[in-house]
DNA sequence: AATCTATTCAACAAATATATTGAATAGATT
DNA sequence: AATCTATTCAATATATTTGTTGAATAGATT
């Protein structure tokens, strides 16, 4: 093998698993798959696809082997191969974010026209923990908070928060999280508390920033 | 906006951007100009690629905002948007080496069969130069080192080596670093010094992985 | 063993990406 | 102003990717 063939091959390799994370759908796929594990069903549901296309997205991930399946009853259930890939993921994500206008407009704009608040970042955060007197809200479906959570954070899934709101303590700040930068379910959150007189912010990472940094979480299930 | 308009739009930027990045050519053009700036021409020919199919490439490397240029006199030059980009391709290469057993193979395959010698990580090289009695070989091209190298290594690109061995001691261990863990020239300067009963050694990775680290270097030229 | 059900496959049409060729262009140099 | 030169553009053929539809399959459950 000459020089030139062993690198076509590499960087032929690379542009393969490159390409397969290439695709919007892929993509929030893998965001999803970074909460936890979930069916072929569940996938499609959460990302608005078609059974038979979710599959076929999903095949093109196994294939690059950026994740794995179990099977548990008359269910396959997908999760991300390991930590590597949510990894890649964040740097696209934060390179996207960095260079590309376009994103941080849509993310501000969105943000911005329906619940102007401020946010903390994962640093703050910390600083707000060691200080004490912070409630950590999760605001995820309750299956994806057994999945794993931060430590100590109180679950209550965003659609059932405005009947549970007397759960919450009044006087300590609330820091409210969710999956990602780009999942809403923490802003909608800040919204309600605020408007019923709750002292909030968002989280601007998600639960799986969490976890690939190592600081503590909890997990109540497999 | 809906939310799941908002999340279309979003993932779909990212794609775009992961996209720019999903062939074989752009990566390894990332690759080379993480080494500094090159011309068009330059980069065609590094990469054996034609004029007007490398001029088309850097084209979408520009569009998704990954390169810069700037021009001199009569030629254009790009080099990364910044250091975001390396460390997407960074995190993509990681990626693939662990995930894709193809390229472990490849690379380990390639090296063996030429030259099988043993390397050391940008960690273990640290720690050598914390003890003093190493020096530190930069196999690249002449203008390569002068746009940045790590500190105190001693420039002696790897088509000159053989005819300069008495510029290095005889007595320290060397430790031969180029362009990233893809690049050869390493593996070649290993080659040469151990036959002529130099102790010799290869950095794993490259100069772009030991200064995105922040780790000392040098730039002689802009 | 028969049935049920979640998932995958196969086939197609439409859209997108790629390499090659030769012409066009922008900006420096003379 | 004319010329030169590095780079880009445009047009083309080919290959790859994507979503949709409906049928096929593998493995539980009955």
């Amino acid at each position: 093998m000459t020089k030139r063939e062993f690198k076509d091959k590499v960087y032929g390799e690379l542009a393969t698993i490159t390409k397969s994370m290439a695709n919007p759908h892929r993509l929030e796929i893998i965001e999803l798959l970074a909460q936890g594990k979930f069916s072929v069903e569940q996938i499609a549901e959460q990302t608005h696809l078609s059974i038979a296309n979710a599959s076929q997205h999903l095949q093109v991930l196994k294939t690059a082997q950026l994740v794995d399946i179990n099977r548990q009853g008359n269910f396959i259930y997908y999760r991300l191969a390991n930590s590597n890939v949510f990894k890649a993921w964040k740097a696209l994500r934060e390179l996207g974010v960095e260079r590309i206008a376009t994103i941080e407009k849509l993310v501000k704009d969105f943000r911005k026209s329906k619940f102007d608040f401020e946010s903390v970042t994962i640093d703050d955060l910390i600083q707000k923990i060691e200080l004490g007197k912070v409630t950590i809200l999760d605001v995820r479906p309750e299956s994806e908070f057994k999945k794993g959570h931060i430590a100590n954070a109180i679950s209550i899934p965003i659609d059932q928060l405005s009947k549970r709101l007397k759960e919450l303590p009044k006087r300590t700040e609330i820091v409210a999280y969710c999956r990602g930068p780009f999942c809403v379910f923490a802003d909608e959150a800040v919204a309600i508390l605020i408007k019923a007189g709750y002292k909030a912010t968002r989280l601007e990472e998600g639960f799986p920033d969490w976890q690939i940094q190592e600081l503590p979480i909890e997990v109540s299930m497999n």
